[in-house]
RNA sequence: GCUCCCAUAGCUUAACGGAUAGAGUACUUGUCUUCGGAACAAGUGGUGGAGGUUCGAUUCCUCCUGGGAGCACCA
């Protein structure tokens, strides 16, 4: 990458200024060296700030700083040129001839995007969706699902090996609700044909459960039974249970399937539930743990932690004990892990905390600086509040199949490019957005078809293949080996795009780095946004000679970009729509 | 009580401490006998309040206001 170049260049120029290397010497270099990609074109391809923080340091005017590093930077190839600006900015301007280099590169879908190694072995975890059997996949899980996806394709991207995984409640209290509101409810299971059914009897059985328990307080002393009845794996309660987590299950699947995700394993909390316990007892005796009113707890004072309970004073390992059982599974099942990413909401930063500093003091080489908890945000409904409890959660197939419904009447297109723009358009909404932001969501404008959105991306990849379909691959072939090309041809729109085409494997990493798929997000709706404004002015198939080919070469690029980046975020692109 | 997070245009949101705070939507007004108009352009409109650090603050610090979450036997 030019621009590892550029910072080497930068930290050599450093080194001859004779100021600079004395107190320099003293200090890092990557503290004060900084290097990025103006959003303003005008500023350069990359430009630093390192004068501007080297001024108080070294008492010398920044203006002053930033000739020395110019005049003392290296001679090479690839910077066109240097200039000074204001307050002491040094821009870079790379001759553009590399940028047409690129675009050639992609054009064939040769992507090289930059290592970024979390670790010895390349390998890491990323575990996502945990949905709770018994309950509707929602909203929620939909944007969680959109982000693991997402990470995962991404880190593979810049070179790790990635395990999914998928750890998904089975057991608890709002089970024994559901199963409580099944066993008092006159509908038999047996005629419950179609998924769909079984599911929506699932939903409903599980709020009438809950209803219940808040109310009758008898049927709350039989739901704490049935409970209990389930981590004993009572014969009476077994069948029902296994049946109707079955069905969940496959539900899932096939939710997974439609949006184009997968897993290489899926953890139920049932069958870590022993392991968790038992960890917790050895620990416990070995100290870590203590005892305090009955329960087994791990007392976080000492490190500025909570107080969270691992087994209860029933014995039953709690959230937290299991997790143990959990952790040990997942650091041995796949060889070693150098990261674990548990993609979770921010209201169980409190539990990885503890747990995390529990699973390093019982194996620091094992655990430490390992488990990593990526928080992604609730999202919230703009208008009433989403809760399973009240039944009013917007469910993951109903919403795709509600905007699939508005792309088919407002677009005309078939059903099976609206299925891939209406899943293409949900998780595009969410992944547009900051991880760390609450999603105020509204079903007409948070799910966007048009503006910032999945099928305005996608026209504009559609767009570019019409175009491109309409010319022969010879000419094509000729336009991405033309040498003859020359950028000093090139007008001000092309050049951009150019420009632009070159920034896509920083973004990338820079995604990867930040755990922010947004960033290839917004990236991906400059770019097309940016080909649309030279599609509208500058004509491509009308024009002739080396004109013609340079378009067809940027009209080619940008539909690679574009594919491949929508790829990265795990949505799929149409040929025609 | 203690701790953490959040506050950007009417609404939904973006911005490694960087240059003129960027979009979508809504509203107003235009472009085009097109290579796919699911397009393009222009306009209106914004960092909750008070201080501080800095050459430079939406970003860091302090206080205030307003919201959300967590803190022992739920998951």
């Amino acid at each position: 990458m030019i621009k590892n170049e550029i910072l080497k260049n930068l930290k050599e120029s450093l080194v001859k200024s004779e100021t600079s290397l004395k107190i320099l010497k003293q200090v890092q270099y990557d503290k004060f060296i900084d290097l990025q990609s103006p959003a303003n074109a005008d500023f350069g391809d990359y430009s630093t700030s390192v004068a501007l923080r080297l001024a108080k340091l070294l008492k010398k005017n920044p203006m002053i700083i930033a000739e020395e590093i110019k005049k003392n930077f290296p001679k090479t190839d690839f910077i066109e040129q240097i200039e000074i600006i204001k307050p002491g900015f040094i821009n870079f301007w790379v001759n553009s001839n590399y940028f047409l280099d690129y675009a050639r590169k992609v054009s064939e879908e040769k992507f090289e995007f930059p290592s970024y190694y979390l670790g010895k072995n390349k390998k890491v975890m990323v575990e996502f969706a945990h949905p709770n059997t018994h309950k509707l996949f929602h909203i929620g899980h939909l944007r969680n699902i959109s982000t693991g996806e997402a990470m995962v394709r991404i880190l593979e991207a810049v070179g790790n090996k990635v395990v999914r995984s998928n750890y998904q409640g089975d057991i608890g209290l709002h089970i024994a609700k559901c199963i409580y509101g099944i066993k008092n409810s006159k509908v038999k299971s047996q005629n419950l044909k179609t998924l769909k059914e079984k599911t929506e009897f699932i939903g409903k059985m599980y709020t009438k459960g809950t209803k219940a328990y808040e109310e009758d307080s008898k049927a709350k002393e039989e739901i704490i039974k049935i409970n209990q009845m389930i981590y004993d794996q009572d014969p009476e309660i077994l069948p029902l249970w296994q049946k109707t987590k079955q069905w969940s299950l496959e539900y899932f699947d096939k939710v997974y399937k439609r949006v184009d995700s997968h897993f290489d394993r899926l953890y139920l909390e049932s069958e870590i539930t022993k392991r968790g316990s038992e960890i917790s007892q050895e620990i416990f005796e070995k100290g870590i743990l203590e005892k305090s009113q009955g329960a087994i707890v791990f007392n976080g004072k000492k490190y500025g932690l909570d107080i969270r309970v691992f087994v209860n004073s029933l014995g039953f390992p709690t959230y937290e004990g299991k997790e143990l059982g959990l952790a040990e599974k997942e650091f041995s099942e796949f060889g070693e892990l150098d990261k674990n990413i548990h993609v979770v909401t921010p209201e169980q930063t409190s539990f990885f905390k503890v747990t995390f500093k529990v699973e390093e003091l019982i194996d620091e080489k094992k655990y430490k600086n390992k488990q990593f908890h990526l928080v992604y945000e609730w999202v919230r409904l703009k208008e009433s509040k989403m809760s399973s409890r009240e039944g009013n959660v917007i469910e993951a197939d109903w919403l795709i199949d509600k905007i699939k419904e508005k792309i088919i009447k407002q677009f005309n297109c078939n059903n099976k490019t609206a299925e891939i723009l209406g899943v293409a358009s949900v998780k595009y909404s969410f992944l547009k957005n900051s991880t760390q932001t609450v999603i105020a969501f509204d079903i007409d404008e948070s799910i966007a078809v048009d503006g910032n959105s999945a099928p305005y991306l996608i026209y504009t990849y559609v767009r570019c293949q019409s175009v491109l379909r309409k010319t022969n691959d010879v000419t094509l072939r000729k336009a991405q080996g033309d040498r003859s090309i020359m950028v000093s041809s090139t007008n001000h729109d092309e050049l951009n795009l150019l420009r632009k085409f070159y920034q896509f494997p920083e973004v990338v990493l820079k995604t990867a780095e930040n755990y922010s798929p947004n960033f290839i997000a917004t990236y991906i709706y400059g770019l097309a946004s940016q080909f649309n404004l030279f599609y509208q002015k500058n004509p491509i198939l009308k024009s002739e000679k080396e004109t013609k080919e340079l378009r067809l070469l940027i009209t080619l690029t940008t539909a690679k970009i574009i594919k491949k980046g929508l790829e990265l975020l795990g949505i799929k692109t149409v040929e025609k729509m």
